[in-house]
RNA sequence: GUGGGUGUAGCUCAGUGGUAGAGCUCCGGACUGUGGCUCCGGCUGUCGCGGGUUCGAAUCCCGUCAUCCACCCCA
């Protein structure tokens, strides 16, 4: 075996029971999404590449995984196609693609793979599954509210209490930036320091912003600005915020977006979740408005984020069309609720209710026949024992299968129109009529309903 | 792209220069119409790969690949 039989770098097999999770969260993600009116789309995992490039920044567009050109750009090194590197951009392209045949409000959702070149690590794959919601055609603070409502309902749902939804705004970065006399040219890098202010501590942010150009003063008082929000409630922090920022102009309206976005949540599920940060800045190239992240404690990375990206359908339609979107990571979520063994008894379920044993080569057929009418009475799964075996084998296959009942139809049974049914987890058995084994089975049942 | 940890049986790992091990799993039997428990017996290895040092390398050195963790960034 010369050949690795491993996936590839980075990617993943999903067996049976990696399937039943994946589906399982998929499947609340998708009725929560549906009931907020949102409409399901695909896109292919293939685009043009200058489709997705320019729309990510610098670091996203380095993570692109391209399709080198059919022909010469084997030899060449060309590339004409890349693989989807997440579902904002192939969207905002099927609503300047298809525009007039759209609603005013487009309101999708879409639950499909991603690729990214990225190293993987904890909970970071080259090929994972984002869930998407977005919404176009809107300025109003409304969708960012009821964009987090929802996702806040997913995660309450799967049974997350302990999450946060940290939420900012590009303008309100911007003018912090601009009160505290940070150059325009000097934004990108500034946010960069800026975004690591939880984690080095003050002093490490001034170096760092220093080392990047900022002056001494103009970091000094990002610094105090931020380190003083520290434990503030949200109002205090936008008042703190609002009182930094002073008569700047959009600064201020932004602001009162952020406030906007905190009365609408309020009452509803997001609400308790939201959390002001102003040092949240998320790298994305193409977000212009409020931005958010959802963070839990035992995971470093985000279980999701997004934001408003008012500018990116004009791109590609050259007219401009509002949108705001929120994507939730399906992996990230499937390894904390892993880790915490969050999944409901019914999506660990066995693969079949009954297994019918096949123990007498000439009783075969009628172990079929058995199976088939257990499966018409009960609306189980039945499973039949594919080989000749001793019985002692089968027994043990159903009890590692999880499989809770065995249904045994042997010549004793088979002369007195019986069925033999065993219950492995209490060790019962019981004769019952062939006609009635499936509503005993069915029964008897309800034991092992989570 | 940067830094670090780990690669030995199907799995989890021990073995720090001298003939490759344990536990679990698996297979068979005790129990030829009954799983879990117990007991008995048995299988399994290019020690990730390539080179070097050495009388001798799983062990030391170099390279490489894989994987995990962290950084960057992100879901």
């Amino acid at each position: 075996m010369a050949v690795s039989t491993k996936p590839a770098r980075g990617m993943r097999d999903f067996l049976p029971a990696d399937v039943r999770r994946r589906e399982y969260v998929i499947g609340v993600v998708s009725a929560v999404f549906e009931a907020y009116g949102f409409e399901p789309i695909e896109t292919p995992a293939v685009e043009n590449i200058e489709t997705l490039t320019g729309k990510y920044g610098e670091e996203g567009d380095r993570l692109i995984f391209k399709i080198l050109k059919r022909g010469e750009g084997a030899t060449s090194g060309e590339a004409d196609l890349a693989l989807r590197y997440d579902l904002t951009v192939p969207m905002s392209r099927v609503v300047a693609e298809y525009r007039a045949a759209l609603p005013k409000f487009f309101k999708r959702f879409q639950i499909q793979p991603v690729w990214r070149a990225d190293r993987p690590q904890k909970g970071r794959f080259r090929e994972f599954y984002q869930c998407d919601v977005d919404a176009t055609g809107s300025t109003a603070m409304t969708v960012e509210a009821e964009q987090l409502a929802a996702a806040a309902d997913v995660l309450t749902r799967l049974g997350f209490g302990d999450f946060t939804i940290r939420l900012n705004h590009r303008q309100v970065l911007a003018a912090i930036l601009d009160a505290a006399g940070v150059g325009r040219d000097l934004h990108g890098t500034a946010l960069i320091a800026l975004d690591k202010a939880d984690k080095i501590g003050r002093d490490a942010v001034v170096t760092d912003m220093v080392a990047r150009g900022v002056t001494a003063v103009a970091a000094g008082a990002l610094v105090d600005l931020l380190f003083g929000l520290e434990g503030r409630d949200n109002a205090a922090a936008l008042d703190a915020l609002g009182a930094f920022i002073g008569t700047h102009e959009t600064g201020a309206r932004a602001l009162g977006e952020l406030r906007e976005i905190l009365a609408l949540t309020a009452g509803l599920s997001a609400g308790p979740h939201v959390r002001i940060d102003a040092t949240l800045a998320r790298g994305l190239g193409y977000y212009t408005g409020a931005i958010f992240e959802i963070n839990v404690a035992d995971l470093a990375g985000s279980l999701g984020g997004g934001g408003r990206y008012d500018d990116l359908v004009g791109m590609f339609l050259g007219q401009k069309v509002p949108a705001c979107g929120i994507s939730l990571g399906l992996e990230r979520i499937l390894v904390v609720m892993s880790e915490r063994g969050m999944f409901p008894a019914s999506v660990e379920r066995a693969p079949a209710a009954v297994l019918v044993a096949n123990f007498d080569a000439d009783a075969r057929a009628d172990v079929l026949a058995l199976a088939a009418e257990l499966r018409r009475d009960s609306g189980l799964a039945v499973e039949v024992y594919p080989d000749v075996d001793k019985l002692g084998k089968q027994f043990k296959y159903a009890a590692e299968r999880g499989i809770p009942f065995v249904a045994v139809l042997g010549a004793q049974e088979r002369a007195s129109g019986e069925v033999a049914v065993k219950t492995l987890a209490t060790g019962a058995q019981e004769a019952v009529a062939r006609t009635r084994a499936a509503e005993y089975i069915v029964s008897n049942m309800g034991l092992f309903r989570g």
